[in-house]
DNA sequence: CCGGATCCCCCATGATACTG
DNA sequence: CAGTATCATGGGGGATCCGG
């Protein structure tokens, strides 16, 4: 292992409490484990989007999902509602700079899947073939 | 938005596919977003360990979900499985290379997770006064 | 000690319909 | 356009028993 990859292990075991269920990093870990938020973080980091305008970029979310997700995020802060009084009344979204800072780690994640995927592939290939 | 950042957008709206549901990335988020996988990843990026170390590590895994976590980890080539013909028999769980390969940009996300969870404590602390 | 098999519950998610 | 309200469902995951 990397000596980096090390001290990043190092720090997870002395996390504050312990890698324990109330770890409060594993509480923001859970909220990036969710199904949608991460998506819409990565949709919103091209530029603030409209309601029915993430819902057609994200065309397999329901209206349901998205508004509670864009709610989620709203509450934790990454992400900024804005309603304008026009008519029809418009509602648009941004990343707030709370946002934007976690789409560089996420970012990094991503990379990470795009280079390794194939060998996931492969992995599975042998592995349902083998047995 | 930072460059970084930037290019991190750009490159995921430009993944093969774009981001729609069959992105081979999205794929790999979705393990990555499993409840279980990642916790066991970085328990295990401390060094090998046998079936009910994990499981006292990790103490509010079900038996049931520490041997499923652990098969779709092996099949995805994350973590390889060997076993001592002892008596009684013992099961050692390690991370491949692959495996750990991902301790590095998950370590990020911790980082981030550690440095940020005051913000987001703070931000729902305000959104639920004000609601 | 390491798990496979089974039962079952419940909540996240989806579908649909309605409102300001 | 941007949601809310309500109902249906399915599979994730816990509890438990069993076997090698």
């Amino acid at each position: 292992m990397s000596e980096q990859a090390a001290l990043y292990v190092e720090r997870w075991n002395n996390a504050p409490e312990g890698p324990s269920s109330d770890c409060p990093v594993r509480g923001v870990l859970d909220k990036i484990s969710d199904k949608w938020s991460m998506l819409l973080v990565m949709t919103l980091a091209s530029g603030p989007k409209r309601f029915n305008q993430l819902r057609r970029e994200v065309s397999d979310i329901s209206q349901k999902m998205l508004t509670q997700t864009l709610r989620d995020l709203q509450r934790d802060g990454m992400v900024a509602r804005r309603v304008y009084d026009t008519k029809p009344p418009s509602v648009e979204y941004r990343l707030t700079p709370l946002g934007e800072s976690i789409i560089v780690p996420f970012g990094h994640l991503i990379e990470w899947a795009g280079h390794n995927h194939p060998q996931i592939g492969a992995a599975r290939a042998v592995f349902d073939g083998t047995n």
